[in-house]
This record gives C-alpha cells, sequence and structure tokens, in this order.
DNA sequence: GTGAAAGCGCTAACAA
DNA sequence: TTGTTAGCGCTTTCAC
C-alpha cells in the first residue's frame, strides 16, 4: 500500500462520489501505475510494457473495473454509440434493417439507442432532440421527410447521418435505401405484361408514412402512362395501422368498390398476406378470380397458398450498408457522403 | 456583453474543446446569470424566478443549445438510459415487449440501449459488461439463464434488473413473464382432451434458447403424466434459426419418423404456419389428417386456413409491465423486487 | 431565488 | 514507455 492521497480507503471529506464503483485511480493505485497508463491499457495496450500490461489486467481483473463510458465520453468527446431512429419498432422490416446495422456496429465497440417515432414527423423531430443531448457518434434514420426543424438539427450537427429507405435527390448527407416509385412501376409494368388491365392499389396512405405516399404517387403517374384512359383505382385504409385486418378490409372495400378490379396490388405483404387467406376463406380463386401482389416478400410470401407475387426489398442490408457508412465516416478514413442505390426485384410468384 | 473570461468569443488558448457545441457556460453568459440558474431552468424550473425563466429560456433557443447529456450523467451519477437485452431484434415477439418498454419509459425521458445475445449467454455476458460502462439506470433482460459471471455482473451492479419471459423461483431482482411450463402443459391437456392421444412436439431446443428447453422438459413430464406408456415423441431441428422453411422441414420428418402422430404441436406459430400451409399444399387435411397447435399466437395465427389453435403470449406486456417496474425502482419509490405472472392463455381455433 | 466552488471519471497534450 | 497537468460540461453543496 502507499500513502498517496488517492487512497480509495482515505476518502477526502468532500467527495461527492454517489457510486461505490471502482475508478481508474483505483485500478492504477492497485497496480501502481498512473491513471493514465490504466486508460493506455484499455484503449491502446500497444503503448504499454509487456510487464506493466500484465499488472494491469490483473488490477483490472481483481477489482472488478468497469470503466465509465460517460466519463470517456466527456473527455474524449466520442461517445461510441449510434442513433437509429425508426417509424415503430415492432415492424419486421424495420427490426431487419436494425439488425444488420447492429451487426457492423457491435464488433466495432458501437452500441445503439432506439427511439420510434411512430410515424409522427413531430416526434421524430423531438426524438432527435433527445437523442443529440447523447452526442452520438452517427446517426441512422428512416425516411427523408422531415420537419424543417429536425432536417436543421441533423444538417448542423456535424454527426455522420445515414437517410434510409426512401429515395431522394436532395439527402441531408448519406442515403441508403431504394425507389419506392420504381418499385412501384416495376411491379405495374410486370402486371400490365401478364396481362391484366383493372389494377387497383391498396394500402395506408396517411402523409406520415412518406414511403406509402410515394408508391401512391407512383401507381398514379404509371397507371396514365402504362393503360391510358383506365380510371386511377386507390383504396386507402386511412389509418396507420399496417395489419391483416386491414388488409382483409381493403380487400372487402375494393371488392365493393372496385368490382372490375383484375389485379389487387398492396402496399405491403401484411395487407396481401390477410387478403389472399380471406380470398381463400371465401372461395375467391386467386389469380383466377382476382390476382394479388404484395409488397416486401416478407417471409410468409413464398409458403401462401397460392404463393405470393411480390417485390424484394433490402430490408437487413439497409442496416448494414449504413453502418458501414458510418463507420467510414466516423473513423474518419472517409469524408464526403454517399447514396446507395440497393435496389429490389420483382418475384414473380403464382398470385398474379 | 461582458468581459467574462467566460466569453465565447475569447476561447482560452489551453482549450481541449473538440466541440463547437454550445454549452450550459454559452446560455448562462448570454441570458448573464450563472450556469447553475440554466442548469435549474431546466430540470426545476419552479425553482427558479419568472423573469428569469424566460430570460434562460430565451438564451437556450437563441443558442439552440442541446444539453450533454454525458457530462449530467457523470455529474449526477444518472445517465436517464435504460439497458435492453434481447436474443434478437429480427424477432416480432421481442420487438413487440421493446414496444412496450419504450413506450412507458420513452415519455418520462429515458432512453433504450438495445442489444442482442443471439441467443449465446457468453455473448449475453460481454453484452452485459459492455453495457455497465454507460451505467444505465435500469436493465431489461430476457431469460433467467444466465453466466454465472453476469448473474454476478448484474446483482452486484446495484442497478434495478428485470428479467423477462421464462418463469423461475430464483430471479435476480424483477421478474415479468409466464410459465413455459405450464402453458405446454395446458396445451397438451387441450389436445388430450380433444382426444388427440399421438402428440409429436417440433421445435428447435437448442441450449442456448432456455425458453425452448423448458417447453421440451414440460412436454416431456406431461406426457407421461396424460398419456401413460405413450412414448415421447420430439422432433428437433437442430438449430436456433426460427423460420418457416424449418416448421416445413420439421412437418416432414415427423410424417417420415412419426407417421403415427396424430397432433403436432410446434414450439413457435412461425413453424406450425410453414408447417399448416405446407399441409395445404401436399393435401394433407388439417385437423382430420393431422391436427396441428402453434405457440405464441402471431397475427398470421387466425387468418390461416384452417385458423390456428395456438397460445397467446403478454408480449408487449411484458415490456410494458417490465418498464413501470424499473420506474418504480428508478424513482426510488419502490426498493422490493417483484415477480409478476402474466400467464398465457390457449387459443382454441380450427386447426386442432 | 441565485451564485461560487468543487468535483464526477476519464482522456488529450505534453513532458520526461 | 510512463507520468503530470488540465480540463471535458455538467450538477452537488453550500453560502448568501
Amino acid at each position: 500500500m502507499t500513502d498517496s492521497p488517492a487512497r480509495p480507503d482515505t476518502p477526502a471529506a468532500t467527495t461527492r462520489r454517489a457510486t461505490n464503483s471502482v475508478t481508474l485511480t483505483d485500478v492504477a493505485s492497485l497496480a501502481n501505475v498512473s491513471p493514465q497508463t490504466v486508460s493506455r491499457t484499455i484503449r491502446n495496450p500497444q503503448l504499454v510494457s509487456r510487464a506493466t500490461l500484465e499488472r494491469v489486467k490483473w488490477a483490472i481483473a481483481t477489482t472488478g473495473y468497469v470503466p465509465n463510458l460517460a466519463a470517456s465520453n466527456l473527455a474524449s468527446n466520442r461517445s461510441r454509440t449510434v442513433a437509429a431512429i425508426i417509424p415503430t419498432i415492432s415492424a419486421s422490416v424495420f427490426a431487419d434493417a436494425l439488425h444488420g446495422l447492429d451487426q457492423v456496429l457491435a464488433p466495432q465497440g458501437y452500441q445503439l439507442f432506439i427511439g420510434a417515432t411512430d410515424y409522427s414527423p413531430e416526434h421524430e423531430e423531438e426524438l432527435i432532440r433527445a437523442f443529440m443531448g447523447r452526442r452520438p457518434d452517427g446517426i441512422f434514420i428512416v425516411g427523408t421527410n422531415h420537419t424543417p426543424g429536425a432536417t436543421l438539427l441533423l444538417k448542423n450537427s456535424g454527426i455522420p447521418v445515414v437517410e434510409a429507405w426512401n429515395w431522394t435527390e436532395t439527402p441531408i448527407d448519406n442515403l441508403v435505401g431504394f425507389s419506392n416509385w420504381n418499385a412501384i412501376n416495376a411491379v405495374l409494368e410486370y402486371a400490365v405484361g401478364k396481362g391484366y388491365r383493372h389494377p387497383t392499389f391498396a394500402g395506408s396512405f396517411q402523409s406520415g408514412d412518406s414511403r406509402a405516399v410515394d408508391r401512391q404517387a407512383s401507381f398514379n403517374q404509371n397507371v396514365r402512362r402504362l393503360l391510358p384512359g383506365e380510371p386511377i383505382r386507390v383504396v386507402d385504409s386511412g389509418t396507420n395501422v399496417i395489419d391483416m385486418e386491414t388488409g382483409v378490409e381493403l380487400l372487402d372495400r375494393t371488392l365493393a368498390e372496385h368490382p372490375e378490379t383484375d389485379v389487387l396490388m398492396f402496399a405491403s405483404d401484411v395487407f396481401a398476406t390477410g387478403a389472399l387467406l380471406a380470398c381463400a376463406r371465401r372461395g375467391i380463386a386467386v389469380p383466377d378470380d382476382l390476382a394479388i401482389i404484395g409488397f416486401g416478400d416478407f417471409e410468409v410470401a413464398r409458403h401462401l397458398v397460392p404463393t405470393l407475387t411480390t417485390v424484394a426489398l433490402p430490408n437487413e442490408e439497409i442496416g448494414s450498408r449504413a453502418g458501414r457508412l458510418l463507420l467510414d465516416r466516423m473513423s474518419g478514413a472517409v469524408s464526403g457522403a454517399e447514396q446507395v442505390d440497393l435496389g429490389f426485384s420483382v418475384i414473380p410468384r403464382d398470385s398474379a
């Protein structure tokens, strides 16, 4: 033992320490080195001699020391965190993207903060503001439609940002996604190529979900282009809810409001699944009475009877690619923004 | 302007500030108050006079100040974060729980750190260690089977912990879940009550997923109890993968290895869905040729044809209840640990 | 109701 | 290779 004033058994009367947790200084005095050497042992072991390294490691293990990353963050101005802002946690497409993101970031020591906007741009702005307080080293955010305040916050933050999913000509920084517009166009071309002439598009087109709005706009324009004279049939659930029940309702409304429909295109496989199973229950033959096309290529699509024609999207890759872009920028290796179009593919199956 | 030495336009030559971000001191000097008053404005506005409050708020807005929570964390020893440790992000049951957790915690200003163990206890321990460095105010963790090291870390952390999903007689701290053992027993009693005599249990029973292992043990014991003399039929996929493809494989193996099976119980609705749809494709009548029972009551269960008999689990409620327990403990209002059994319910439908 | 002083636990910069 | 010094930006404590 030493008579150092930092001895843990000689706490200054003026201390404010509320924790009883071990600090760098405790480890240092046990190992008989300076706190700096302990810090180096953890962060840059190659700068420390073998003997010292062993001694410090032993001291860390003995004390059960866990570095306080808030202090590290404050001193180094790096948090080793990434903030992920998604519309909702319980939608598999975003969960897949988060999974991709986490797989790339976790091995590099980055931890993920997650926040859900529930499709509300106002809530998104609040969330961004709250996350900024944590000084994340990177930001992953779904969507390209933000409030002016949110856009400003992100632009001025000086933090690498990846916007994901949607495509836009004017990203804030990096962009990883695909074109919803082109995807819907591709589906429509597929359907027309198959001989269908009376398409209806069904989904939830609330303004909060700009991806859905993009898809609807694309449908409108491309029907005009590919089927001149054909009326635009869109059925809107009027909610943000994406579930199979709503798919059944959309089917019912389509049958009632647009009985001439020969192919029913859904904005999500979730809707399509509900509708396709409802058809089976009601004796509507798919695709002979009515063809159905989904969007997203969820796992169930290739198991349904009949199998569901749909569009495969690069969900997980959006996350992993975004993670790699962030890593490049956070390490300082790369300085410029990138736009990555991951594309999509129409998957022809039996339902259309 | 003042001639205060803290003037932002008079940076000390010795400064180490890497950020150009606004600090409490900047706001204070603009509002002509002490930093302390700005802090109070944010954290305890009722202690500040109206006039001062207005002036400080104006200064905050003018400067675009965002408090640095790492500094706050360090000084106050509270991080206003909760760490959530789940087996995998891309499984809807855990996503639902996270959603419940977030819904309760976010309004109170708590942010969520998320980490995925991929069903590996070793990885879980690493993750806990990494998260401890962030000094979360609470920990949510799925499962009750941890490595000795992980258990020790959690127990000694002094941080409120909620273990979720499984049931155990010896929780680390709080516990929110249901009994997998009882749930499987209930399903089996239901099946036997319906007249089935040759049950087979299919799923993935890798040791990493203790919930699945519990279910299998329950199946074994309860078959012996309810159907004495009947052999125990279990089909194990041999992987941690939970997808419909595996459900199809499990069905095939059951038909090949145990053709006498009259009711096939799956450890997850995902498997059951794959199997049930495969039956439709192969002309196996459900439930007449073979009855099928799932586990989890996923959304698709009530839409399938035939609808799937299964067990409903309180996924989202597990999260929200855990959130409320953590909130109680983090606020200091409650000191004791609680064990909450949220139960389950067998949902009789057409497949069995 | 407000301010001054001290320090949370760590790392950057520099010195030896 | 190792140590010393000076903060990072905030909150606690205590004085007024």
